[in-house]
DNA sequence: AAGTGGTCTAGACCACGGG
DNA sequence: CCGTGGTCTAGACCACTTC
C-alpha cells in the first residue's frame, strides 16, 4: 500500500501525542510549521489535522492554535443506585440530591411541558398507541453552570391527565415521588444505552469539539400497579466528561479515582 | 452571523436526509453534481460532505458514490442477565450460548494469552500493584463472520498462576465457571461504560465509517472469597449496531422490536 | 473507458485572539 | 497590529468500481 501523505502526517502526530511528546494542554505546531516540517501543502496538513480532531485527540481554537485537550474530570453517572437511597436528601429528586452530595451546584433550566403525539419509537417503548397523547417534560441540566445533560420524560396521558405531571412547573420533590402519590410506585426499570455523534445543536449547547460522542440513555420505568410502563425518560450526555456505572449483585463500595465525581442519573 | 457556504450545503443535505427526501440506501448526488447545484468549488462541497460523514449521516464508497446508510439491525447487549440463566446452554460461556439462542453463529478468533505488568488504570481497577503481574486473555468475537467485539480480560496472577487462565487455550465452558472451580464464584460486578471515537485500527477491523463511536464496557467482577476483584473485562463494541441494556429491579420480559437481536455481553 | 471519490497543490481573502 | 486557524477557488493526477 503506497503511503498517503496526510495519513503519514496524522500517524506521526498521533504517535507524538500518545507517546507523551505532546502532553495534555500543550500547543501543537501551527499549520504553517507543519507545512514546512512535513513538506506538504496547507490543505494536506489540514486533512491530517481534521482526522485527529475527529478522533478527539486534538482541539483547535481559531486564532490561538491547536492543543492536546486537557483531560476532563470525569463524572460517573450512577445508574443502578436505589432511588432515595444512600443518604440522599429526602424531598429532592435524585439528580439534584446527588449533585449536592458531590459538593457541586445543580441547576435545571429551560424547563418545558408539552402534550403531543408520540413518534413510532416513543410509542413502542411506552407501549401506547401512536394516536394516544403523551405528556412530555423537557429540561436542560447544569452542574456548576456548565451544561451537563438534556432530559425528556414521557408519560402516558391516562396517568398524567389532571396531575402536576402535565403542568408547567418544575417538581422539586421529584416525579418519582409524584408517581408514587398517584399509586404508581416505581418498582423496576430497563435502561437502553446508545452512543452517537452529536447534532450541530448539541455541539453548540454542550460546547464540545469534533470527535466527542453522546450517550443516549433511555429508561423505561415500571410499576406493580400497571403492566405497561409508567414513564420513559431519555437523557443525553456528552461522553467526554461522563461515564456510566451499573452495579450487578451487591458490589462493594465505590473506590473513587482522583478527581472522579459521582452523580446520579 | 454571515452564512458560510459549506455549512449551508451541509445543513441543506441534512434536511433532505432527515426529511426522508434521501432515504436509507439511496445515493446522493455526486460531488460534481453538488458543485453545480450549489455553485461551489469541489473542496467546499467536500468539506460539507465530511461534516455529514462525521455525524454518521452519510457513507461514502470510493468509486461508487455517497449513500444514506442502511439502518443496521441492532444487537441489544444484555448486561444484567444472570450468568447461566434463561435457558442458556450449560457448559458454554454466555456470549456463545446467547448468540446461539438468537439463532446466529458465534466465533472467537485470534485468541491470545499474555502475562504483563498492568498500566496505572488497569492496576487501579483490579486493585493490584503496578509491579504485580496480571494474566491477560484477548480475543476477537464475531457473529455470522462479522466482527462484533474485542475483549480483554485481566486476572491477578495470584489467582491465575498455574491454572488454565494463564494457559494458551480457549476455555469453552467459560472463565466464570473456571473461577468458580477455583473457589472464586462471581457474586457481583460493577460495569463502567465509556464512549469514544475508534482508532484507525478499530475502524479497519470493524469496517465502520467515520462518525461511528465505540462503546467501552469495563466489568469488574467480585467474589465473596476475596475483597479485591477477581477479574476485569474490557469489551469494545461499535455503537452503530449495538445498544446496551441494563435491567433494574424485576423488569418485565423483553418485548423485541422488529429485527432486534438480543445477545449477551 | 467512463465515472466516482481520494489526494494534493498554490494561492487568496476572512475572522478571531491577543499583544 | 500580527499570527492563528477558517473559507474558498481552480486545477491536476490517482485509485477504485462498474460496464
Amino acid at each position: 500500500m503506497r503511503p498517503v501523505r496526510h495519513q503519514e502526517i496524522a500517524e506521526d502526530l498521533r504517535k507524538k501525542i500518545n507517546s507523551g511528546e505532546y502532553r495534555s494542554g500543550m500547543q501543537l505546531p501551527t499549520e504553517s510549521e507543519l507545512e514546512t516540517e512535513y513538506g506538504a501543502s496547507r490543505n494536506t496538513v489540514r486533512v491530517a489535522v481534521a482526522a485527529l480532531m475527529n478522533e478527539g485527540l486534538i482541539q483547535v481554537n481559531r486564532g490561538r492554535g491547536m492543543y492536546v485537550p486537557d483531560s476532563l474530570i470525569p463524572f460517573t453517572v450512577l445508574l443502578s443506585e436505589e432511588e432515595g437511597g444512600r443518604g440522599l436528601r429526602p424531598g429532592l429528586d435524585s439528580y439534584r440530591a446527588g449533585v449536592l452530595v458531590a459538593g457541586r451546584r445543580p441547576d435545571v433550566r429551560n424547563f418545558t411541558t408539552r402534550i403531543e403525539y408520540p413518534d413510532t419509537e416513543i410509542a413502542g417503548l411506552l407501549e401506547v398507541g401512536e394516536r394516544d397523547q403523551v405528556a412530555v417534560r423537557s429540561s436542560e441540566r447544569y452542574i456548576d453552570d456548565s451544561p451537563y445533560s438534556t432530559q425528556r420524560s414521557y408519560y402516558p396521558m391516562d396517568i398524567a391527565r389532571g396531575t402536576e405531571l402535565e403542568g408547567p412547573d418544575k417538581i422539586n420533590r421529584g416525579t418519582i415521588e409524584v408517581l408514587r402519590e398517584l399509586g404508581f410506585e416505581q418498582v423496576s426499570h430497563r435502561d437502553t444505552v446508545k452512543a452517537r455523534m452529536p447534532t450541530p445543536e448539541e455541539r453548540a449547547f454542550f460546547r464540545i469539539g469534533l470527535g466527542v460522542p453522546m450517550f443516549v440513555v433511555s429508561r423505561i420505568a415500571y410499576s406493580a400497579a400497571r403492566e405497561s410502563p409508567v414513564r420513559l425518560t431519555v437523557t443525553v450526555y456528552p461522553a467526554d466528561r461522563n461515564r456510566l456505572s451499573y452495579d450487578g449483585g451487591d458490589a462493594p463500595a465505590r473506590r473513587l479515582t482522583e478527581g472522579e465525581i459521582p452523580v446520579f442519573g
